[in-house]
DNA sequence: GGAAAATAAGAGCCATCGCTCACATTCTAT
DNA sequence: ATAGAATGTGAGCGATGGCTCTTATTTTCC
């Protein structure tokens, strides 16, 4: 069998323009996600946002799949970004700080991009490929769990994986929920009240 | 002008048979959202699963968004039956054994058909007509709060409406994970677990 | 300077989808 | 029995979308 080395190299960019070209494809495709819905996010017009041809969009993303794909995890990387910083940041200290401290990172986590993130999670299929959203979900479980496991003696239960799960869970819906959905929870002081109640109810229910 | 007589009818069943019609269509958008997923709902394959010709559908449905639509209805309706018959039976209860049984219930609604409930949740576009999911769930937050003004003088806190939401946000993002995502979670024991750390947390959270 | 590799362009193929319409069949009521 | 209403049929239209392929331009490297 020959070779195709035309349709093939579907992959790697090189030099500097290229990149550039992938850039200004993910770049667009996060923008019409945002101002016109994902259904109106066709390869055609992501690639006339980007101001880049169709035939240059399927030199480097297999699909259409992968450019949100892409647009996901480059999102998901400044999500994580902000809450590995706070539990580093926490690590060493006591649960009622920690707790509360996390719980505002998980806010600000949720304000980096809203609109985009309520379309993610509102709008886009969570099929085929698309389908390891929870994957991202595991991290932080891990992550909360050990630090649960260096604070076991401030805390009254044995199974630290079920604690990780009940506690990452509701502050995640909360959070999200308040943000995406609740504008009139987004004040600064209606933000100090979900921050307290959010590390009561966790707090609570850990000790 | 004339009348249109001929598109305009798209409505009302009136005949046995006709009722059958679109109770098979509704049927087998259920069964195709399930087995294949949102994408292969067309509406000629609706029509093809139903027994039915693509004409008939559009004379009881405008549109596929319309019949997903049904679909959506129809389990809510379900699970609000569900939900519904347990606030109606706690009323008179203290708050442990009331959010116990609360999340019993959860937990069950989630269980009515939980294929389904997963792809309502994560495959389609809340867009458009389609985003009174959350009209949804305010009705179960003010039956909650109803609840909690019977139980004031059971409960710490002030702001009953903030209460209801985070018991709310916090029983459904819990019972939603463990039932759709957490298949390890199913077994009676575990189940059992996962009700006991919910009412924990939410008790604790009210007291 | 020039060949070859990398990158960009975009017209257009093909499949699919939502939906209509002209027509056929069945039901209801007189 | 039969008119007329209700219901059912399905070929196919028009639109759109994903994607390919040929051709053009730019960059790299000698």
């Amino acid at each position: 069998m020959a070779r195709k080395p035309l349709t093939k190299p579907r992959k790697h960019a090189s030099q500097e323009r290229s990149r550039a070209t992938v850039d200004a494809l993910i770049e667009a495709t996060a923008r019409i996600l945002v101002r016109e819905g994902f259904d109106k996010a066709s390869t055609n017009r992501i690639a006339e946002v980007a101001g880049v041809s169709v035939g240059s969009l399927y030199q480097y993303f297999p699909g259409k799949d992968a450019l949100v794909a892409a647009v996901i995890e480059r999102h998901h990387q400044e999500i994580m970004q902000v809450v590995r910083a706070a539990l580093a940041e926490i690590a060493s200290q006591p649960v009622k700080k920690g707790v509360r401290r996390l719980v505002a990172a998980a806010i600000e986590a949720h304000r980096i991009d809203p609109k985009l993130h309520r379309v993610l999670a509102e709008q886009i299929p969570r099929t085929g490929r698309l389908e390891n959203v929870e994957a991202f979900n595991r991290e932080t479980y891990a992550l909360f769990r050990t630090y649960l496991e260096g604070h076991s003696d401030e805390i009254r239960m044995v199974d630290l994986g079920l604690a990780a799960f009940v506690c990452g869970t509701s502050i995640e819906a909360l959070t999200h929920t308040a943000v995406l959905h609740r504008s009139d929870m987004l004040s600064d002081e209606a933000v100090g009240k979900l921050v307290d109640e959010t590390t009561r109810l966790v707090v609570g229910y850990l000790q």
